[in-house]
DNA sequence: CCCCGAATGTTAGTGACTAACATTCTGGCA
DNA sequence: TGCCAGAATGTTAGTCACTAACATTCGGGG
């Protein structure tokens, strides 16, 4: 894998994230300068725009979309594409490892309580978003369709984890699961009247 | 009202909205400079961030919040929250007078073909939403269900505004809502067999 | 007509990011 | 082991969005 002997590459990269993360949260994100970060790292302004191709990308490089389409691609194809989209994100996310739980944390949080970031990591949602758009056209909806489910439901899912990481308490399977109820709604309403629609909320 | 006299002030503001929405129409908007605007519109860059807090704003000024808050207040109270957001703004965007339209598109039609100004339209729905979320708590809903119900409207909002600014023969009205129904899924799915829902789909 | 304040201009600076070119350092191969 | 190609880093200089402090002009009401 990639875990005997780091490369020079991936040392200063490593330390770059780790002294990013902790200047952002010393002094926040917007108060912290690139020159800063890079020079308490021990490297050049230049250096660290050869690792990043932009300040925000420290924070938010994910690599879960392949897991994330997978588990939409396995949802009941009958399905309307937004409650497909819904319910793999949900599949998906329940199998988020443990120990990375710290470190997306740290990094959610900070980009939860930056205004200035708010737009950023919607844009960083823009491949996962393409990915999902494929994955639900391929499986026969309407490109519109599509686009409009993912956007919907990649909203719903950073809005449940800007949630879960102000929330010292929540595990972050139980938050995800709670934000996508908010708008997988089916069921709730009209799979019978029986049983009151919303209730049981929380305080 | 406004429609008589109009001052200085607003008569270098409406020069600068219209000569940026040239320029971005015809060079893209990353070619542009604020400078570029300014000289063109003749006035300096100063004055150009007199009249607009940044570059982006010039696209995204959009007032039509309290319209929506007001038609999600109207929706019945017992709908989860989600659904309400869904319907308020249906209804309210029925309700966009036709003359706007062009403008709405010129702009949209920018925001929607620069892939740079995708987080930028997002951050800029942070005063919709903020305001969708007070009118949802104030009906009983949780703040965390208010919070995630308004990103995920507005998301496909947003995306609906997107298809339709790409599609020549489109209505406005009509898009928002066939954007709206793949989100409104309740209807779709359950309701159904009462008159086809959405129909006339795209080519 | 004059004067106060709004609107604009000027200058100077910061911070994110890029381009072009020079230097050092590292890892693999002879 | 020693050498060398290429990776990693440094240097310099520049652009663009945006801000602050201060000077100037212009417009409309008394």
């Amino acid at each position: 894998m990639a875990t005997d002997a780091p490369t020079k590459r991936e040392r200063t990269l490593a330390r770059l994230i780790e002294t990013g993360l902790e200047l952002f949260e010393r002094q926040g994100y917007d108060e912290t300068t690139v020159a800063q970060i890079a020079r308490t790292a021990g490297v050049t302004e230049m250096t660290f725009f050869r690792h990043f191709p932009s300040k925000e990308s420290l924070l938010l490089d994910d690599p879960y979309d392949p897991l994330l389409v997978a588990a939409i691609g396995r949802q009941p194809i009958d399905l309307p594409p937004f409650l497909r989209a819904v319910r793999g994100i949900r599949e998906a996310w329940r199998a988020v490892p443990d120990p990375d739980q710290p470190m997306i944390r740290r990094r959610v949080r900070i980009a939860a309580t930056t205004p200035s970031l708010r737009g950023a990591t919607w844009r960083s949602t823009g491949n996962t978003e393409h990915a999902i758009v494929g994955r639900l056209v391929a499986d026969g909806a309407s490109d519109h369709d599509a686009r409009i489910a993912a956007s919907a439901v990649l909203a719903a899912l950073v809005a449940g984890l800007f949630a879960w990481a102000e929330d010292e308490t929540a595990g972050l399977a139980t938050s995800i699961e709670r934000a996508l109820d908010v708008v997988d709604v089916e069921c709730v309403v009209h799979e019978a009247d029986a049983a009151e629609p919303a209730e049981a909320r929380d305080a």
